[in-house]
DNA sequence: AGCATATTCAACCGGATGGTTGACCATTGC
DNA sequence: GCAATGGTCAACCATCCGGTTGAATATGCT
């Protein structure tokens, strides 16, 4: 019932979340340090992760007593993926996306 | 405060909208005809659409009695460019392409 | 052991969301 | 004029969401 995209898209609605994702792709952070630039609690930005990491746009690493928050690149491809097709679509239906698709896979190196 | 991706990601989250957003893929459509696949009230159908449009994502066009309602792709680019500054990823893979076909014009498109 | 640090848990709160229903315009057609 | 059709509005409901606070749980330090 529930689609992965769900959770991503819901994910990435909130512009806390969001913020945080762009600090991760610099590095990996602790919590606590991913917290410390907001103007909220601890736990509202430990909820914000999980949150994220629900979603697969983060992992989280306990080492020790710190919980190490990656950037997951991987869960955005997927709803990159979803609005480049209707982004490059014409008022016709798949055959249009499949051409689309052809044009990547010729143009653009292999996955 | 609310940066139009938080309206656009919102919009995207739920998944009856991004149905309706595959259905309008194909041909501009009545209120009534959008609603119509679902099995909800033709005034939850009518809010979505209050919504999608509210994200720029569709436009609304009354006509008569009628009300059409198009897709408007436009919006969508901006999410994907903020999604594309993220990724060190290329833009398309063909697993997460197929996952997209079969979750969403798959379910949706074929009641 | 005892205390500080890192993080989560639990309860709570106000407001948003997704849905319902019934009443209410607006337009069309007999 | 009146009834059917297309769509929204308003009130309501249950649930989720984003935030708070205070207590609890791990781990590390001395």
């Amino acid at each position: 019932m529930s689609d992965p995209l769900d959770h991503v898209f819901a994910a990435l609605a909130d512009p806390t979340r969001r913020a945080i994702l762009a600090m991760l792709l610099e590095d990996d952070m602790a919590v606590t340090d991913v917290a410390s630039p907001f103007e909220m609690s601890l736990a509202a930005i430990s909820k914000h992760l999980a949150i994220l990491a629900e979603a697969g746009l983060i992992s989280q690493e306990k080492r020790g007593r710190v919980k190490w928050c990656k950037l997951e690149p991987d869960a955005l491809r997927a709803a990159s993926v979803w609005m480049q097709g209707f982004g490059q679509f014409e008022p016709v239906n798949l055959d249009a996306f499949e051409r689309f698709l052809e044009a990547e896979l010729g143009g653009a190196g292999d996955d």
